[in-house]
DNA sequence: TCGATGTATCGAGGATTCTCGATGTATTGA
DNA sequence: TCAATACATCGAGAATCCTCGATACATCGA
């Protein structure tokens, strides 16, 4: 019996679906929207960036805060948005949530934008 | 009296700012996330791969309600979305508002989540 | 063990968004 | 002039989103 699809054949359908490279069915279209629905907020576009021009390329939900101007409950919701839309890990050390920009993951959404 | 700032300084701050390029001021990620919350919505991006996809380029109101299986009025809405975050443009000719990508735009989006 | 600190989650209020039917406007063709 | 067509706008209901204070959880240092 089996009970994994496989997944090269479904993922290739998607994964380098572009906007402008033909009509687009509504699933490669949902996943295409989902990263740009959490690039659609600017706070959101503001924490990557912050995150990006970091020394460390990482940082805090505390030092997040303070530059956005937002409530630390506020703060910690967006970086979900952009965790879960695959544009940010977590990774726990300490007392501390430090964010790091994913690696290609905004280059991977700009190429969605893109021909070919 | 000077009634007018100089355009040129306050457009390069903007216009070719990116996510990865140091940390975005307030008016810059404003103006990034509002191209990308009108490619945040999956039947947008639907519309605007729709009108790319065609032979000429464009297309009206009445050729992309079946294709997305919406009403008219909200693919009208949608379309003006498009238009107002400046990646389509709306030509009325006799009858039919034929809408086009507008040629870059997207290309400008993706550059502001590339390096540089 | 206990208090302090950093985060996540919960619950709620307010704003925005998506969607539609109804209606208004403009253009075409008879 | 009148009916038909294409589209935009209006108004409203439902859903989603943004934001916060309150609170719970985990970790650290004393």
């Amino acid at each position: 019996m089996i009970d994994t699809l496989p997944a090269v054949a479904t993922e290739d359908m998607t994964c380098c679906a572009t906007v402008t490279g033909g009509a687009l069915e509504t699933d490669q279209a949902e996943q295409i929207a989902r990263v740009f629905k959490a690039l659609g907020d600017p706070t959101r576009v503001r924490l990557l960036s912050l995150i990006a021009a970091s020394d460390t390329g990482e940082l805090c939900i505390c030092d997040l805060t303070d530059p956005v101007g937002l409530a630390q409950p506020t703060v910690s919701h967006h970086m979900k948005q952009l965790v879960d839309a695959g544009l940010a890990t977590r990774e726990q050390r300490g007392k501390w949530a430090y964010f790091r920009v994913i690696d290609g993951a905004l280059e991977g959404a700009a190429r969605s934008l893109l021909p070919r």
